[in-house]
DNA sequence: TTCTGAAAGTTTGAACATCAAAATATTTGA
DNA sequence: TCAAATATTTTGATGTTCAAACTTTCAGAA
């Protein structure tokens, strides 16, 4: 085992780089990009599909998602809506071409967590689990009050 | 506390990018972009700076650190340095410009993991090392033998 | 009611990042 | 000696992103 600091600035670096190149090489779909998968992902998720809280959620502008909801609907994947109510916004809505590589991702996430669980005795589990919580506290907070 | 599938897949979808996002916000550099602040880390962390060896460090050809290098050098961040032993291959050298932003991002880093260390007990920490070390192994082993 | 400013999206132009393929120079091994 | 392999750079194309300009619509004040 390594020491604290050694395993964490492991973890820091290089795990999670690790995890997104598997991510990316698992879901890679014929002509869509991992970016791409990601906006579909925000969209089958969002309570409430309107391009302003997508791109927030998606941490870019609204500009950029524009262009990328655009790809996506020459692509089959993503429908504009307009609605009465507030005829200013737009709403985005899967396909059901996007519903099947949304259920992919879904099962990829899955799989991972299944993967990590079923390494680890309960007790330690459960140590991890709240030791993560914690740190997830405190870095999210950290990002939204920077 | 959630369970463990739940913090499990939180922290596999937002916990590391947040951490990223903080990164690029605190080592943003006038001028210079994530991206490049990772290649000069890559160029002072390497045993054997070479072009080759670099960008499989980095996940990109050949090509792009090529580009990426020219840029860094012309802002004087980086140097090539051809060798006779083998004079096909180029070496790439910081400058001391890149050295004093490498010891900004080794400072963060380090700043970073004490703050996580601050925030558990001893015994959590040992576990969550020991945790972190097992699932670390597992999927860098599942990124080398995919 | 009629403006005016704010809000929601889209378009556009520029800057990067990245890749694959072609090109160059050098080394290695038969 | 020469062909194949290796190391790198260049080039052209594509994708991502942003900021700024623009259009349409809404909501509140006069």
């Amino acid at each position: 085992m390594q020491t604290a600091h050694a395993t964490l600035n492991q973890v820091l670096v290089t795990l999670f780089n690790d995890i997104l190149r598997i991510e990316e090489r698992t879901l890679s779909a014929p002509g869509l990009s991992i970016r791409e998968i990601h906006v579909i992902e925000a969209v089958c998720e969002a309570p409430d599909p309107r391009m302003t809280l997508l791109a927030q959620a998606l941490h870019v502008t609204a500009g950029s998602l524009s262009v990328a909801v655009s790809t996506l609907e020459k692509k089959g994947y993503l429908l504009r809506e307009k609605v009465q109510q507030d005829r200013r916004a737009t709403y985005i809505r899967p396909t059901g071409k996007a519903l099947q590589i949304q259920e992919k991702h879904t099962l990829f996430h899955q799989e991972m967590v299944e993967a990590v669980i079923g390494l680890l005795p309960k007790e330690e589990l459960a140590v991890l689990v709240k030791a993560l919580d914690a740190v997830d506290s405190y870095f999210s907070q950290k990002e939204t009050n920077p």
